[in-house]
DNA sequence: TTCAATATGTAATCGTTGATTACATTCCCG
DNA sequence: CGGGAATGTAATCAACGATTACATATTGAA
């Protein structure tokens, strides 16, 4: 046999009972531990990350400069799972008409913001955009402004708007559904006399509500 | 003079040096002293309230069991100038009718997170509700809910509104307005294009819009 | 008035965290 | 090969929340 076998990447030698010296992917376990932490309501620590990762306390550093910077690594991954299942809802249930396909957006958006609060939390406060915001986090983000301003211009193209004022009509739908979604995050519901079951047929009303006074006649 | 003359306080016996071994009233100094380090951006830990407060560092946990209880006073402080900011503003320039006196409560409260952007958020998160939730932050909340459900009952009773499900309109209005100050809160502005200087009057066409959309013709 | 119970402050200490530094091990390319 | 570059560990630091034992002031009842 010559020896020049395979180079056999070290194959985890754990022969003996040793991890390897060098982690896999040390950075993206990181980052996954990360998320899973604060999906588990947890709050996310570098150190509790390296635990789960079974690193050293200080490995985490050799990636991410400070806490911050993992904390964007993980609103990017966030971010772009949230964009990821918006356009995959859209591209399902295709809706009929822009004002439909702005009404699916909404409560996708509300919806996803429900099942992931604490992803949501993480994307949406902005604390960690100011720092790397990587190029990766604010494209994501921008593609879905501008997948909304296309329906919007959509539907005026159509003459179904009372104003042609896009870009207010743009934030106010936008503020209106981040409202919601972040009253609801913010447990702002319970005081509202809104219960836990009818969220999200309240988002659904609140939407159509916008929609109707948006649409002419 | 007759020995009784007043008790006199141990008025501030500063003879020497030394201030008095107990202060004068820590609890709210403290509170106000979290509050100021929030408007600072800083965070605000128990320690440096202690600090700024002239006081060692376990003191404050004599008034508070713990940090979260501080910010549970601090939101509820944060929340009474709110309420007052609020009602202040209402009774000052009264609007003519109840639609015009609902804008006017949004463009107040929308002024007042964007001015107050720290106490704000205190407010907001609702992480603050949870512990003691004194009743007395509650109150104030369910103060300003109130002021809103009358302005929409009474425009309802004017025939002012397209539909009648007010308690839709309501939590829409809502929506509306709390996203908007916190869209401003977290930075999300810079990148809708909405410059520095025109928030406040983007939100004014918002709720112009808003309104236009639930009013009647 | 006195004095003892209570309220309120200090000092010392602990465990956790973010961060840095010096050192160890492995990877990879010339 | 062999020597940098990458990546991990170990040790350490300061800041923080929290607890404990102790010190001092306040107050109300005998």
């Amino acid at each position: 046999m010559p020896a020049r076998q395979i180079p056999k990447p070290r194959a985890r030698r754990q022969a003996p009972e040793a991890r390897p010296y060098h982690h896999g992917d040390l950075r993206r376990v990181l980052i996954d531990a990360a998320l899973q932490l604060a999906a588990e309501g947890a709050d996310v620590s570098v150190r509790e990350a390296a635990r789960r990762a079974a690193v050293s306390p200080g490995a985490p550093f050799r990636h991410f400069p400070n806490r911050d910077a993992l904390m964007a690594a993980v609103a990017e991954e966030a971010q772009r799972r949230f964009r990821a299942e918006i356009e995959t809802t859209l591209a399902d249930a295709r809706p009929a008409g822009p004002l439909a396909r702005f009404r699916a957006f909404g409560i996708a958006y509300v919806r996803w913001a429900m099942r992931n609060p604490a992803h949501f939390e993480i994307i949406s406060t902005g604390r960690y955009f100011a720092h790397g915001s990587s190029a990766e986090l604010t494209r994501d983000n921008a593609e879905l402004v501008v997948l909304t301003e296309r329906m919007l211009a959509e539907a005026a193209a159509q003459g179904l708007l009372r104003s042609t004022d896009l870009k207010r009509i743009l934030i106010a739908g936008r503020a209106l559904i981040y409202g919601f979604a972040r009253m609801n995050l913010d447990g702002h519901f319970p005081r509202w006399g809104v219960g836990e079951g009818e969220i999200e047929r309240m988002a659904e009303e609140v939407i159509d509500l916008f929609i109707a006074g948006i649409a002419k006649s």
